[in-house]
DNA sequence: CTTTAACGAGACGGAACGTTCCGTTACTAT
DNA sequence: ATAGTAACGGAACGTTCCGTCTCGTTAAAG
């Protein structure tokens, strides 16, 4: 007599997680974010359906869907998992701090698991949600070059030209414009240099009108 | 005997575009586009199926995969068909023209059907026949800044310390940081300023390493 | 002991996918 | 004139994923 049903073994703890209780299992969490993790390394967002995830977690969907409502949700959660970029080096120099940012957002971002960033802003183009929630992030981000711009007016060697919050988001828009198009092997150095230096020629500021 | 299959109307031309010969009919293509951009502009990206293209244009979902055979090519068409921003205006500075470049683009973007350039570059992080166009265009927008960047030159306005393509880079990412963040009306005068004035004090260009 | 909630598993209806037929149409080459 | 070719609208097909919903099981909380 086969009392279990389907294929439900019994036998050992070595198969189905399942409960600990009326309470989260933090194994089926950490199973979850892993398998969407590898899912996205591997055939990159495309293959990141709720189905696929739970199949590979060895979850119920209905678990998947409990913790993380949308896909989106999911993988947030995924990068924020693996971000431990919180602080950026100081190298004495404005222009050494930027390019210093810009070539560890490319080496973290050329990672496997890095590249998930990209999705989440190509997702968050329509996904209301998740668009607040990088945009919750991308401030944070912004905070923290910020914290680089104000070492180097700190130096005194800031113009008052020019707005801080501008600064930063130059730097923003150069770094996500080359993750974008998957140009992270440019040159940062260079990058840096003509974000930092003026284009024009020193004390020959053609005034604009 | 009925010999008109279903609802095949024979009574008029009014209805049932058709055929129109062994080749293609443009209007069948305009049709099937302007109901790709009314979608595009009305429910935004996530609206935009295959079928409902095909319902809306009156056609058959064949039509449309036999011209367009994914979503991505579908969303470059609709976009090539309205760009029409070719040359940048010369305002006789490089900050004047590069502030004008960017109120250009942001005020193209913020456009119902501009919008769809977002959901381009989002589609392309997962759609490599997509990322390509994509790549092909991009270049050559920073071929249309690099005639800008030329103009500067010709003036003798430009530093040599920094690299015209990076300057073009840094025009590029700022505006498209801005569209993936939705916040196109953001000061382009400022960034401008940003970006093409050093961000350094004048004369006292701190020599990096 | 009873209640409660998370767990794995999977059935369910719906939507969109991409493909494949069909019969019709009209240009094109013979 | 006649046959060949290819695009057209339309519809049906099987597949995948969606998000919701039941199950029976498990173990903490009360």
């Amino acid at each position: 007599m086969t009392m279990q049903k389907s294929g439900t073994p019994k036998t050992a703890a070595s198969k189905r997680r399942g409960s600990i209780g009326a309470r989260r299992n933090p194994a089926t969490e950490a199973a979850i974010l892993d398998a969407a993790t590898q899912i996205v390394a591997e055939k990159g967002i495309g293959g990141l359906t709720m189905e696929a995830v739970a199949r590979r977690a060895r979850a119920g969907k209905a678990t998947v869907y409990r913790w993380w409502p949308t896909r989106g949700a999911l993988l947030m959660a995924v990068y924020h998992r693996q971000k431990q970029i919180d602080g950026y080096p100081d190298t004495g120099t404005l222009e050494g701090d930027v390019e210093a940012v810009l070539k560890l957002l490319f080496a973290h971002w050329a990672r496997p698991e890095g590249a998930v960033f990209r999705h989440i802003i190509a997702a968050a183009q329509g996904d209301d949600d998740l668009a607040e929630a990088l945009e919750g992030y991308r401030q944070d981000r912004l905070a923290s070059l910020a914290e680089v711009i104000d070492r180097a007016a700190l130096r005194g060697e800031l113009s008052d030209q020019v707005a801080p919050g501008d600064m930063a988001r130059a730097v923003m828009g150069m770094a996500w414009l080359h993750l974008l198009v998957n140009r992270l092997d440019a040159d940062a150095a260079g990058m840096a240099r003509t974000l930092v230096r003026g284009w024009t020629r020193p004390g020959e500021t053609a005034g604009a009108g």
